[in-house]
DNA sequence: CGAATCGTTGAAAGCAGTCAACTAGGGTGG
DNA sequence: CCACCCTAGTTGACTGCTTTCAACGATTCG
């Protein structure tokens, strides 16, 4: 799922993409803080905010563990700032690779392939770019073989320079 | 106190400007997420990590008020997000000083003049801007008679078309 | 087969960045 | 007391990266 923020006028920025696993909407305010929609299928747990709280009550264990997730997220977010407010077109694209690559060996295990179910919009809208900026940067990270690009995937042909690009 | 990351180029990102009474450091891993310093003078309360986890051990009431601490700075992160990814220097100057005001106005009370304890150079850092941007911006501003510029604080001339700028 | 969507590519424009000079305070030391 | 220096901030000229505008190619779907 793609999780977004709207400004009024539509310009769009997507704060992140959720994965099978992923935790979603811990604001406990009356309103989300931000949008989300399916990119592909999707199975989803939905609890009432309320009967949530209510059986989170006395499981302190369970709120710790939320607390923990919070965290984590906060310092993903923050390190998605250092990328959109100081890295440059070709070093967003690349930490975007690596970070979702990372992401999918977690769950399916090492694959050279990078799966890329979002669209090009999508990645744009992620990482702070236009779609014509992350085409370009795509083609030219293929031009230098680092990546080769397949319909709806990458292949990581050279994850060291790749890295590199997305150094810290 | 600023907060702020690095990259290992040198290149800084502040993720945020510490106010009396905020909290920070939740990071439960071993190392913190982002490095802090003071811009002015400071009066901090510390605790040891692990002494305070045990203090909140038992009571999970403090450990929902943290979690809720750290769910609002992730939707601020967020926020910090589409200004850093899709505004223009002119609205994200613009955002900065609405919000910095509104901060300030919670703490001391309404005022029409808002203090800058920080430098030009940590403003485009915390925008993802460059010093010299900053300054034309709160020029520009100034030639238009939205803000009067004051050493060590602007003052908001037009409140209404600064929000405007800031919208949403 | 035509229409629509998505992605790529090219050319040109523009916003912000870079490089550099200059100003204004503030502190230091002769 | 004043010359000097150092830092912070401003301004100007120019560059360049990314965006914008536009056309084209590929794929899918009705």
């Amino acid at each position: 799922m793609r999780l977004y923020k709207l400004l009024p006028d539509g310009r769009r920025q997507i704060v992140g993409f959720a994965l099978p696993g992923d935790f979603l909407g811990m604001a406990t305010s009356a309103r989300h803080s931000y949008s989300a929609d399916a990119i592909g299928a999707v199975a989803v747990c939905r609890f009432s905010k309320a009967s949530f709280a209510r059986f989170i009550e006395d499981r302190p264990h369970l709120l710790r563990r939320i607390n923990e997730l919070a965290v984590r997220e906060l310092s993903q977010a923050q390190d998605h700032m250092v990328l959109l407010g100081r890295r440059s077109a070709e070093e967003k694209v690349a930490t975007f690779l690596i970070g979702w690559r990372d992401r999918l060996v977690k769950l399916n295990g090492p694959s050279t392939t990078v799966a890329l179910p979002m669209s090009r919009q999508d990645i744009a809208d992620f990482l702070g770019l236009t779609i014509e900026t992350v085409s370009r940067t795509f083609t030219k990270l293929e031009r230098d073989r680092v990546i080769g690009i397949l319909p709806g995937s990458v292949c990581l042909l050279d994850p060291a320079r790749a890295e590199a690009m997305a150094a810290a």
